[in-house]
RNA sequence: GGGCGGUUAGCUCAGCGGUUAGAGCGCCUGUCUUACAAACAGGAGGUCGGAGGUUCAAGUCCUCCAUCGCCCA
């Protein structure tokens, strides 16, 4: 019944007539959700949960595939393996998006209401998050959708409110009053993390304050004039000579009539501006810090919408830059404004809407981080937890031991509600896991919830154990946490990571994770981050389209080094797409060997009698060994490549072309059971990095196959080859070695001398020991090399010293050539006294390297061992390259 | 200001102390050789950013410098 099936199977590979039946297949099987097996010990992966915003970009992609691959790889180690989709509600993100849709509608939440706005984002939300689940399929992603989770499901956001009430309940979460970042335009504080830092050409005015007593000015600069309204006074430092006499005075605020004290600070900068600096302690971090230390009052100018407000006098109601080019208008009228100069600074933008954000002070709930990181540092430190690559250990560590509170609460509408609630009769909070009808401190009914969410990262801090069944005692808890490897981009490292592994061992007492893969950022062509903006991004799903699933898997893996960042180009594409070709023509001749074979029996356990088959299964040995060794050090780019190489170069361009020699003379032993193990074992090896057609192959082959392993019906779960020793032939490599140099040669000779690509020719070697390799592989190197006839000179013959012959050597065999035109032997003589020089050359520093008595006593054993065969090997090509020149010179003269 | 990373072939990048430094793409010369032209055979191309040092041995480790980029303040 698989007659034909080679002749039936299209020329070039056609992943859109596979993959979305294989992933089917794979679904319907069942093997993506893991079986509970308490005695073993599961691999688990939390995949870090897209936002529902939008589509997969192609970090995404790149998120899917490298897990995947880790995931389908202990899976077939036999790994009871868990991948845990899921989807993050996303703050302000999903809300910016949502009001973004409804301005287009010329709406606005606040018309809405907040019940009508939240339906909204939920008819949003159920539209992405399928939506991202498509996606995820038609990336090959073999993740577990029984266990798929949402963010705000009811299970992790109990875990949500059970993890603030409990770090409430231990004062680990605090309200009060500081100076945030603000962001006008979503009108909600922001963390640290959430402001980015950029340059921005600005200017610094230089304002005259009035001196009380009106013996003059004190002239202070400020990249914010508008906030002079909120200045309650001026600073300078305490041993600034040029200050001396002012401290103690008071200084008048202009337009307001406030008098300002001049205070001595250490934390004033003499070289920047005048030295004396104006103290708004509303609207700045340092001057907030220097009221506290001098008891200064701290007056708030502005409205949460960017407006000033009743406290800006003149310039209430004014947008803050309307106000900043009012305030400077009016310091010129009243000659206030002694200069104006251009100045750069680091100005802060909303990570979301982009928009300059305002420090201000507000009364906002904080985590207490300090005890927190304490253990988070440990674990790193004491290597219960990895990070790799290896240098993000400083980063993490660096950020947890300088790590400042964190401002957690939003003040949006999407999102995990703050479980606190107000009495407006004691004033007291009540924090409870349950909503309270009663103030825990006065009892009355009249209770308020505060209105505000929480910080998004808040609840993803807690996905490893959130989603396992947390603060539950699951079945899922027990086995699969600590989970194994936690995935991410190296972007998120402070956001995500560190927070996952404070707020793991807060809740659990235990690592969320023990290693921390980061990989890099994918950018376009040119090295330029994707943006929308840029209009440069790059879609996942187009390319899985364009090239297949595959090709876009292996452009996005092989090669590349973990955390590093990485260029995707069409180049890259192609590559991959050509290799899948590479893997389906070679399956075609594979195939197209065994059908109606008869000689397959003992396939799965080969016992390789001919050289060649030594050779390849040998080599193949090295493989399992280099790719399983480069996959446990997470060196997924390595081990790609040297499948890639392996597939094409020794697997494909060799051996292939080898057995197609045997085949066709119908020489035995047979070359198909070593053509069929170590295709099915190299396919098995590829599958982690290309599920679709390696499945699909694997199918196609297993149905040529005599049924004598107990594989199962999927390669998905098919077990990963481990290396046999027994296989392993160092002796067949160096033969197979020289056979293919042998070839390689004359190949050379005859595109060097632009010979007939079709005319056979003639060539001796006198091939000394080495005569039983060359008589086993005399028609193989006929057929590959064109040599016709091949002769084997007995020992002691002398190779044809005739005009037409090209002498040279391969390894340390003489051959000739018999190249059918004239050899100028001037040429020749100077070809081989160059070959002579360089092994001469390398000859002796071999010698001096041996000859080294502390080389001797230091370098290991099987280096100097190495060493010394190199010694011989050069040695014996060197004898023969010399007497190939005797020989030549002598014939000359 | 503090920290981290990069600098290797024309381009994009591997190379985790041990042969004569590799791959893909590009380039040059041939070939439609019955698996594959998305391919095959052959070839050119690198004093590994610079200078010191450690080592029997240095793209590989250390120090300094140059330069580009990123993160934090």
């Amino acid at each position: 019944m698989s007659e034909g099936l080679s002749a039936s199977l299209p020329k070039a590979y056609d992943p859109h007539s596979v993959e979305q039946r294989i992933y089917q297949r794979w679904l319907e099987g069942g093997y993506f959700t893991p079986r509970i097996d308490p005695s073993r010990k599961p691999f688990v992966i939390i995949m870090p949960p897209p936002n529902v915003t939008g589509s997969l970009h192609m970090g995404h992609a790149l998120t899917a595939t490298l897990e995947d691959l880790m995931v389908r790889w202990h899976r077939m180690m036999g790994e009871p393996t868990l991948w845990l989709p899921g989807v993050d509600h996303a703050g302000i993100a999903t809300q910016v998006v949502v009001e973004r849709e409804l301005a287009k509608e010329g709406l606005t939440r606040h018309q809405l209401g907040r019940d009508a706005f939240l339906e909204r984002v939920w008819r949003w939300v159920h539209k992405y998050r399928s939506r991202i689940r498509e996606q995820h399929m038609r990336l090959g992603a073999s993740c577990d959708w029984t266990r798929e989770r949402f963010t705000l499901d009811p299970g992790p956001s109990r875990a949500v409110r059970t993890t603030f009430v409990n770090l409430y309940h231990k004062g680990l979460i605090y309200r009060g009053e500081r100076i945030i970042n603000w962001c006008v335009r979503c009108s909600t504080a922001l963390s640290d993390l959430e402001v980015e830092h950029k340059q921005v050409q600005g200017e610094l005015a230089y304002i005259r304050y009035p001196l009380e007593d009106g013996t003059g000015f004190v002239t202070v600069a400020t990249t914010r004039p508008e906030t002079m309204l909120g200045d309650t006074a001026v600073a300078v430092h305490p041993s600034d000579t040029r200050y001396t006499g002012l401290i103690g005075k008071r200084a008048v605020l202009p337009f307001l009539g406030r008098p300002l004290p001049i205070i001595a600070d250490d934390a004033i900068d003499p070289s920047f501006g005048t030295g004396a600096l104006k103290v708004t302690p509303a609207h700045d971090p340092v001057d907030w810090e220097i009221a506290q230390r001098h008891n200064l009052p701290a007056v708030s100018i502005l409205h949460p919408d960017g407006t000033l407000n009743q406290e800006a006098g003149p310039f209430q109601g004014l947008e803050r830059f309307q106000a900043r080019r009012a305030v400077l208008q009016a310091l010129r009228d009243q000659g206030l404004l002694e200069k104006v100069q251009p100045h750069t600074l680091a100005l802060g933008h909303c990570q979301r809407c982009g928009t300059p954000v305002e420090p201000i002070l507000s009364l906002q709930w904080f985590v207490r981080m300090a005890p927190l990181a304490e253990p988070a540092i440990r674990v790193v430190e004491e290597g219960t937890l990895r990070i790799i690559p290896e240098h993000y250990t400083k980063v993490y560590l660096n950020w947890l031991r300088n790590i400042k509170d964190w401002c957690i609460s939003r003040q949006l509408w999407w999102g995990h509600r703050i479980p606190v609630w107000y009495c407006q009769d004691c004033g007291g909070q009540t924090c409870t896991l349950e909503d309270p009808s009663r103030c825990a401190h006065c009892g009355s009914g009249r209770l308020q919830q505060d209105p505000d969410v929480l910080d998004t990262w808040f609840s993803s801090g807690l996905w490893p154990h959130s989603t396992l069944g947390w603060p539950d005692d699951t079945a899922d808890l027990r086995y699969f946490y600590p989970t194994s490897v936690m995935e991410t981009g190296y972007d998120i490292l402070f956001f995500w990571v560190a927070r996952m592994v404070m707020l793991g061992i807060a809740n659990t007492g235990k690592v969320p994770f023990y290693t921390v893969y980061l990989h890099g950022l994918v950018r376009d062509p040119y090295g330029l981050k994707m943006a929308k903006t840029r209009g440069n991004v790059v879609d996942p799903l187009d390319m899985v389209e364009r090239y297949g699933c595959d090709a876009l898997r292996f452009a996005l893996t092989v090669g590349v080094a973990p955390g590093s960042d990485q260029r995707l180009s069409p180049h890259r594409l192609e590559a991959g797409r050509n290799f899948a070709n590479k893997i389906w023509n070679a399956a075609r001749l594979v195939f197209s060997t065994l059908e109606g074979a008869t000689d397959l029996e003992g396939w799965s356990t080969p016992r390789p009698a001919h050289l060649e088959d030594r050779w390849i299964l040998s080599r193949l040995q090295g493989v399992i060994q280099r790719v399983h060794r480069s996959m446990e050090e997470f060196l997924f780019g390595d081990a790609e490549q040297a499948l890639h190489d392996f597939f094409w170069d020794e697997f494909c361009d060799w051996y292939l072309e080898l057995s197609k020699v045997r085949l066709r003379r119908g020489m035995a032993p047979s070359p198909r059971p070593v053509l069929a193990y170590t295709l099915e074992r190299l396919l098995r090896l590829l599958h982690p990095y290309m599920p679709f057609i390696t499945e699909e192959v694997w199918q196609n082959l297993r149905r040529l196959l005599p049924r004598e392993d107990n594989a199962p019906e999927m390669l998905i779960v098919a077990p990963w080859p481990c290396p046999e020793p027994a296989l392993g032939d160092p002796r067949a490599e160096e033969s197979m070695a020289l056979v293919l140099s042998l070839i390689r040669t004359v190949r050379n000779a005859r595109a060097e001398f632009r010979l007939e690509p079709r005319q056979p020719l003639e060539v001796f070697t006198a091939p000394g020991p080495y005569r039983p390799i060359l008589e086993a592989e005399q028609e193989a190197v006929c057929a590959l090399a064109l040599a016709q006839p091949l002769h084997l000179l007995e020992d002691g013959q002398p190779l044809p010293s005739d005009r037409q012959c090209l002498r040279t050597a391969v390894g340390p065999v003489p051959i000739a050539i018999r190249i059918g035109n004239l050899v100028d032997l001037g040429k020749e003589v100077a070809r081989l006294r160059a070959e002579a020089d360089q092994a001469h050359l390398t000859l002796r520093r071999l010698q001096e390297r041996l000859q080294d008595p502390h080389f001797r006593s230091r370098a290991p054993e099987e280096v100097v061992e190495r060493e010394e065969e190199r010694l011989r090997h050069t040695q014996a090509r060197l004898d023969t390259l010399r007497s190939l020149l005797a020989q030549l010179i002598g014939s000359e003269g």
